[in-house]
RNA sequence: GCCGGGAUGGCGGAAUUGGUAGACGCGCCGGACUCAAAAUCCGGUGCUGGAGACAGUGUGAGGGUUCGAGUCCCUCUCCCGGCACCA
């Protein structure tokens, strides 16, 4: 090219080195400043918020893939011209380090820290635009000092509260376990079989919050959709009734309570179940062996749902009958191993008719069976007077069907007790009487108003959100700040008193907690009357610190408060990014945090009055008050191949993929592996989520040190949208590494072209550029543009694999652009300059640092993130012709360039015309033709 | 078990509201360069039939709605996330 290679000969390396770069463009950042957020602004705020890392080692994908697309966020949004602020720190207390402690010996403080020092370089040579200056450090007592200051709060309005729960006991270790510490139903160190112990907890009234937390999930619209849902089934709102059952035992008059969201149902209840902890239950099992032993039987396992929804129901009758509410009739009381002391009233009755789980129990006992709905007027009896209240056969029909006794005549099966059960919708009551032929809900209605005269219930509306059991029996943990008294009972610890420091130099035995053997910090005295006391040895689930982490980053410093007046600037977060495994527990619990420090005030004065004053005073709260994120993205998991060679006894040997060769056949189908070590096969196994056990785990690590951080955040980008999983390749990171390699060799080709526009500070319009191209290079200026313009919109809708696409075409493009002749080279360089210069910019969020340094080599500016966000030239877009295609009966049979403007009538006639369209007509006339603008034209034969 | 989600070439994925299925990348095949290989560059690549033009077929399975379905509806299968003490 024979621009004038004059006075701006541009000297720059001429091949790719990333580690080079990556340094030099770190430093840079580091040295000007550049992401430290400013607490207030002209520019409107972004706070940019990715899920804080538990500091277990090292650096995983999965954490690279949650803050590359923050930080592809974050830096579009600078670009974008928003004040950004992207914090980060570390969820540095939980059960990991004290599995260290034990296997390595090293007291879980130290190991924490250090783990820590490793990963923030790690997350430094990514080059994050995080403001390290807001850095928070979970275990730290800056930190929890403010958690325990506002446990205290709660504590004494009435927020936190005591009360016995079940827990994981492991009886030779004597400890209490994690439900992941439970593995098929035995301690993990131990292999003792675990059982339930109920022990003194702290909880808080997340319950008391239920109903606004259930109605806020509708104005949460930047939320995903399937977030919300699985929220709302885990608050459960109910509506039902909860009544009773008269009973007398031991010449006393009282009553069993149960709660049902089926109380049109209650006519077919043919026996109670309560749990093995049940009053009715002990007081069944005296004098009894057996009852006795049942009950203790119950008591194995572990106190994980799933294990308890997926075990064998078992039962057992405790002889006890209480008295149907309704009719009087007496109802045997059997113990059920699925009922659950804690969750409702400890007890349900039974419809083995219209109940899946009763159904099993009560063919599994023989139990009576008697339907009480009906579809409709179907009710698949004829004159409706049968119904299979006789005992069910039992086990040994295996269609489930069992003749009642009560000589009915038709048979009792599967497919007939789906048509009984779930009909709430279409059923009516039948043989309950005078409900008979109602509906379900004034069956329901009437029944509850009979229940009511008799005071024996009510209707009632019900959560299945249980309050949240903060105490956990370990050491590392924010201690829980509770001085137990003999005289004063549980007293907390005054604000002057705080932090109740964690002692960081410990022993870990992996048998109770450590505190608990430690006078020094247990041995206090009463803050309330000065007598003798002991400290709380419990310390809080690890849920806590990461419920309102996301508050302190806006207050880094603050040492009067949990926050301060800038947490009002800052909050709510815009945009949070984490793992869809948080969706329901910690996003629940993080809102709910949110709540309650907005109603301490926390976040303004205005927030509690206006709560006290209603409507007219929300308008003029901050924004932030009643719900920390704004928009959620929920990422996928990162996901591998597995490998794996059968060793002794069956046991398989893990071999990680960067170890193995795979083998293809002439079509690059995988036809096998070898383990490039001793070249022997190994066998393939299945793509599963990246994890120690499997040994299919890439290191981020190895992929920065031989790629860069750039190739790796761009696969990581590229390889799929956020929200699905992303499965790690090889060859993919190669294939990044090969379209970055790429860019830096156009910028180094035609460093001189671009060079010297920018030096000589020729400004050349868009419009002058347009109008000097010829008809082809204005088409691959125009797909340059359409490549743009979908990139900008895939970016609004988080969709970053396609914006990673579209720079692929544009350089692509820019390829092509080159290699067109033209006699014009100004306006070739001017489209080349242009068009490179809107690479670089759509490419920097994702590719930040061999951006920076082409943009600063190339003379574009000093620095990429202040440059503009490009737009789209709508010029560039304009067609004068365009293709549509031609359908017949819906299906492609060609295709027809014409003029954008064409009229329907000419379409319609062009279509007609068309040589395969009049082939299949065959002479007749098309019954339909449907005219698309500006896609297609579909003739109906 | 319950709640939520997913399934598209050999592989990862694209297809904004129902309108050309397979963009972009990987892999594979062919070619250029090279003594040769690697790297790089160019071309091809859903499947079946055909020399070819072309035809048929195709988005987990089965049904339905529609001029037209990857997209909407119903039934099913498999996989993944969560289930309150992993984080």
């Amino acid at each position: 090219m024979s621009t004038g290679r004059t006075n701006a000969e541009i000297k720059m390396q001429q091949d790719y080195k990333p580690k080079n770069i990556e340094v030099v463009a770190q430093q840079y950042w580091k040295e000007k400043l550049a992401f430290r957020a400013e607490d207030q602004s002209e520019k409107p705020k972004y706070y940019c918020l990715s899920m804080f890392p538990y500091p277990s080692g090292k650096l995983h994908m999965g954490h690279v893939r949650n803050y590359t697309i923050g930080d592809v966020l974050s830096r579009y949004h600078r670009m974008k011209g928003f004040n950004v602020m992207q914090p980060m720190g570390w969820d540095a207390f939980g059960l990991p380090a004290e599995n260290a402690a034990l296997a390595n010996n090293v007291p879980p403080a130290a190991w924490t820290y250090s783990n820590i020092d490793v990963m923030r370089t790690q997350l430094q040579s990514l080059g994050l635009g995080v403001d390290w200056s807001r850095e928070v450090t979970t275990c730290k007592p800056d930190y929890y000092r403010w958690e325990q200051w506002l446990f205290t709060r709660l504590f004494q309005e009435g927020l936190i509260y005591k009360k016995t729960s079940s827990v994981n006991w492991d009886p030779v270790d004597h400890t209490v376990l994690a439900n992941e510490q439970v593995i098929d139903g035995r301690g993990w160190r131990s292999g003792a079989l675990v059982e339930k112990r109920d022990i003194p907890m702290y909880f808080m009234r997340i319950t008391q919050y239920a109903e606004e937390l259930l109605a806020d999930l509708d104005q949460l619209e930047g939320w995903p959709e399937q977030v919300k849902t699985m929220q709302r089934n885990w608050i459960g709102k109910s509506y039902g009734v909860r009544f009773a059952f008269p009973y007398q035992l031991d010449g006393k008059q009282d009553k069993l309570w149960v709660y049902t969201t089926r109380a049109d149902t209650i006519m077919g209840v043919t026996f109670v179940a309560v749990a093995a902890e049940h009053p009715l239950a002990t007081r069944a099992a005296q004098g009894n062996p057996a009852l006795t032993a049942f009950i203790e039987e119950c008591k194995h396992g572990g106190v994980a749902e799933a294990d308890i929804a997926t075990m064998e129901k078992k039962g057992m009758d405790t002889g006890l009958k209480v008295a149907h509410p309704l009719t009087g009739e007496q109802v045997p009381v059997w113990i059920g191993n699925y009922v659950l002391m804690g969750y409702g009233e400890g007890a349900v009755m039974a419809v083995p008719a219209h109940d899946e789980r009763d159904f099993g129990f009560a063919k599994k006992y023989g139990l009576p069976i008697k339907q009480v709905i009906a579809k409709g007027r179907d009710n698949g009896f004829g004159d409706g007077s049968g119904y299979g209240d006789g005992t069910a056969s039992g086990a040994g029909s295996e269609d489930g069907s069992g003749t009642g006794s009560g000589g009915i005549d038709t048979p009792f099966t599967i497919v007939r007790w789906q048509e009984w059960y779930g009909s709430k919708v279409v059923g009516v009551c039948i043989n309950s009487g005078k409900y008979d032929g109602l509906g379900y809900t004034s069956a329901v209605d009437s029944i509850a108003a009979d229940l009511a005269v008799k005071g024996l219930g009510e209707k009632k509306v019900q959560f299945r959100l249980r309050d949240w059991g903060i105490s956990r029996q370990r050491y590392w943990g924010c201690p829980i700040p509770i001085i137990h008294c003999p005289h004063c009972g549980d007293v907390p610890v005054p604000d002057e008193q705080l932090p109740v420091v964690l002692p960081e130099n410990v022993t870990i035995t992996g048998a109770g907690s450590p505190l608990a053997k430690m006078p020094a910090f247990y041995e206090t005295i009463c803050p309330q009357c000065g007598g003798t006391a002991k400290r709380e040895t419990d310390t809080m689930d690890t849920f806590v610190e990461s419920s309102w982490y996301y508050a302190r980053y806006t207050s880094p410093g603050c040492a009067t408060g949990l926050v301060d007046e800038r947490a009002q600037y800052w909050l709510p977060v815009d945009q949070y990014v984490g793992g869809i495994e948080h969706a329901i527990l910690h996003l629940l619990y993080a809102r709910f945090f949110n709540k309650l420090m907005r109603d301490e005030g926390l976040f303004g004065e205005t927030a509690l009055t206006s709560v006290l004053q209603g409507k007219e005073e929300r308008t003029l709260r901050p924004k932030s008050v009643d719900e920390p994120f704004t928009n959620l993205l929920t990422q996928g998991m990162v996901i591998a191949p597995t490998f794996f060679r059968e060793g002794a006894a069956g046991k398989k040997l893990w071999i990680n993929p960067a170890e193995v060769d795979i083998e293809t056949d002439s079509r690059g189908r995988p036809i096998g592996a070898k383990l490039r070590s001793d070249g022997q096969p190994v066998v393939i196994g299945g793509t599963e989520k990246m994890s120690k056990s499997k040994n299919n785990g890439v290191d981020p690590q190895v992929i920065i040190d031989q790629y860069g951080a750039d190739t790796a955040r761009f696969f990581i980008i590229f390889a799929a949208p956020p929200e699905q999983t992303l499965e790690w390749s090889d060859a993919g990171v190669e294939g990044a590494f090969r379209f970055l390699r790429r860019v830096w060799n156009f910028a180094y080709s035609n460093k001189n072209e671009i060079g010297v526009y920018r030096s000589r500070g020729k400004q050349e319009s868009d419009e002058y550029c347009l109008k000097g191209l010829n008809n082809e290079q204005r088409d691959v200026y125009r797909e340059m543009h359409v490549a743009l313009k979908q990139a900008n919109f895939d970016l609004q809708r988080l969709q970053f694999n396609t914006v990673a696409s579209a720079c692929m075409k544009i350089l692509k493009a820019l390829e092509q652009q080159m290699v067109i002749v033209t006699s014009d080279m100004n306006t070739k360089a001017v489209a080349i300059t242009n068009g490179f210069s809107i690479l670089l910019r759509l490419l920097s969020p994702i590719a930040p640092h061999i951006t920076q340094t082409l943009w600063q080599e190339l003379g574009y500016g000093d620095d990429i993130l202040s440059a503009p966000w490009p737009e789209v030239e709508e010029a560039a877009l304009v067609q004068d012709e365009i293709d549509l295609i031609i359908q017949v009966n819906g299906k492609l049979r060609g295709k027809l360039r014409v003029a954008k403007d064409a009229d329907h009538a000419m379409l319609e006639q062009l279509a007609l015309a068309y040589p395969s369209v009049e082939k299949l007509l065959a002479g007749q006339a098309a019954k339909k033709i449907i005219v698309v603008p500006g896609r297609l034209i579909n003739v109906v034969i």
